[in-house]
RNA sequence: GGUAUCGUGGCCGAGUGGCUAGGCAGAGGUCUGCAAAACCUCGUACAGCGGUUCGACUCCGCUCGAUACCUCCA
């Protein structure tokens, strides 16, 4: 591909060319679950969206080391709550070990991944097993004086930061704001301001997760982990750093300022964000308690859901939107996904049965199907535009059932192209599959083939009864007849 | 209050200073024993008000509205 890859940079707040930091080698660095929960559709969003990112690049020929985090430790629930994490809180609620929970949260969160045909990162770091990397972070931060101790916490110092860098580069914040702005919460008067936030925690008597360190038994503060995981896997300075917009701020502008203050430079080249799934409207999050899981999703077992959605149609409703708008779910859209990706894959499999004719004849379509390639990559080069994508890819399906339909011909070469199109995108980028081709074993078919020829039979007798009756048990067996010209074909599904 | 994003046809959702997004739903047609599928055609959408321009949905300003972040959240 000589066209270059443009892609938005929070930073900036434009898109920028993607030029990596030594090709042809890529660091991503995405923040993942916190897991103290089923992972619901919010989870499924950054996933998709940067396993885009992932496959994309790896398509283009980088090789990519993409690591996702898995956060087990350190969330406050609250500054005021004294000191109980978010993972512990839950693990005394269900009489469980903190680490019993995180472990099977991440298990849960692991298998929806997978159903989503989300690729595996390269390196899944657990903030638990990196406790001295961060502690030799801190470290690094006090030294460099940027972070003070109270009573055995450590906590990074704003105003004085702001003395020499800018902090709220990232979220367009301005300091003077956050200074006044920032809520007055109770136990914060260890902070000599309330803008200041934690690296380090001491632990209260009761608090069962904890680790040792120069300042206390305690535990690391949330947004320190990222800092100390990405530097140890990708580097002082690595390509791509990801995550959803509402870690914008503060945990992203935070970790600038960790990485700024340790190691006297900052880290990531490109900063992206997913923006938000909605439902009503509203941000669907755990806080509001608007969240369908995906567990919920998949069966359909949830009052505002009117059926089930497989996670092949999850996947692509989140692909029809881009990255960067906001996605509203409702039960209308995705019946609507489900209906649209139902039919790709069925001219999918025309595809592959289809056949070329001679050349010469005039193929209207042959400067269209090029046309095609160009408009996929040009979309995906322009900030990872997988609705564009798609919506070329329906152009492809038009122009693959026309020419089922004999009403356009195709030569062997355009054939190819479409062919090579589809594999290209629809299962390499996009990373869909199609969910009802498992059972397609050879003695299927040959039942299939059986039974279809018994049908057509009764129908050259126009024994319309017999051929109904076929037709309509096969179809609560989930299996679709399809009359054509040439003969009947069939598909799993309705 | 501050910061940012956005407001597109029945629904979802792209995009652009003048030329078709696409999907779903709907209407009509072709095909067909019926059905399904497929194909063709169609609806003159860009919050409101001004401004710039030969021309704006697209640029600028204002108004209204929505959302996110400012506190844990993907």
């Amino acid at each position: 591909m000589e066209s270059r890859l443009f892609l938005f940079n929070t930073l900036s707040r434009s898109k920028e060319v993607f030029e990596p930091i030594s090709p042809p080698f890529v660091g991503l660095y995405v923040c993942g679950p916190t897991v103290y929960g089923d992972p619901h559709l919010g989870h499924a969003r950054p996933a998709v969206s940067f396993d885009l990112v992932f496959r994309y690049l790896q398509h283009l020929g980088y090789k990519v080391r993409y690591v996702r985090n898995i956060t087990d430790v350190g969330h406050l629930e609250h500054d005021l709550d004294e000191g109980e994490d978010k993972i512990a809180k839950k693990a005394r609620l269900e009489q469980l070990e903190p680490m019993e929970v995180a472990q099977y949260y991440a298990d849960r969160y692991f298998i929806f991944m997978d159903a989503l045909n989300v690729k595996r990162p390269s390196i899944e770091p657990r903030a638990s097993g990196h406790i001295i990397e961060q502690i030799e972070f801190i470290k690094k931060i006090i030294e460099a004086g940027f972070a003070y101790e109270v009573n055995g916490s450590v906590y990074f110092d704003i105003e004085k930061y702001s003395r020499k860098f800018s902090y709220g580069k990232l979220s367009g914040r301005v300091l003077e704001d956050l200074m006044t702005n920032t809520r007055e919460l109770e136990g914060q008067d260890e902070k000599r301001n309330p803008a200041d936030f934690a690296l380090w925690k001491r632990a209260q008597p009761e608090h069962i997760m904890r680790w040792p360190s120069p300042w206390s038994d305690g535990f690391p503060g949330w947004h320190i982990e990222c800092s100390a995981m990405g530097a140890r896997y990708l580097g002082e300075y690595f390509d791509i750093h990801g995550g959803g917009m509402d870690l914008l701020f503060p945990h992203h502008e935070s970790e600038i300022a960790q990485n700024q203050s340790a190691l006297g430079h900052e880290s990531v080249k490109y900063w992206m964000h997913n923006n938000m799934v909605t439902i009503n409207g509203q941000k669907m999050g755990k806080s509001l308690g608007n969240f369908i899981t995906l567990d919920e999703f998949f069966t359909g077992s949830h009052a505002s859901l009117a059926q089930a959605y497989s996670p092949m149609t999850i996947r692509f409703f989140i692909l029809q939107a881009h990255y960067r708008s906001t996605l509203d779910f409702s039960n209308e859209a995705l019946q609507a996904a489900e209906k649209g990706l139902k039919r790709l894959f069925a001219a999918i499999g025309v595809l592959e049965k289809l056949q070329a004719s001679e050349t010469g004849t005039g193929h209207p379509q042959s400067n269209e199907i090029k046309k095609l390639k160009d408009a996929c990559y040009e979309a995906m080069n322009d900030d990872f535009n997988s609705p564009m994508v798609i919506a070329s890819l329906f152009e492809g399906v038009r122009i693959i059932n026309s020419v089922n339909d004999k009403k356009e011909s195709i030569t062997a070469e355009d054939l190819e192209t479409l062919k090579k199109i589809f594999n290209t995108f629809v299962f390499d980028i996009l990373g869909l599959k199609n969910e009802l081709s498992g059972d397609n074993s050879e003695c299927i078919k040959g039942l299939m083939e059986l039974v279809l020829r018994i049908r057509q039979s009764s129908r050259e007798k126009k024994d319309w009864g017999t051929s109904d009756q076929i037709r309509d048990t096969l179809s609560e067996l989930q299996i679709t007849v399809k009359d054509g010209k040439d003969g009947s074909t069939w598909e799993l599904g309705k």
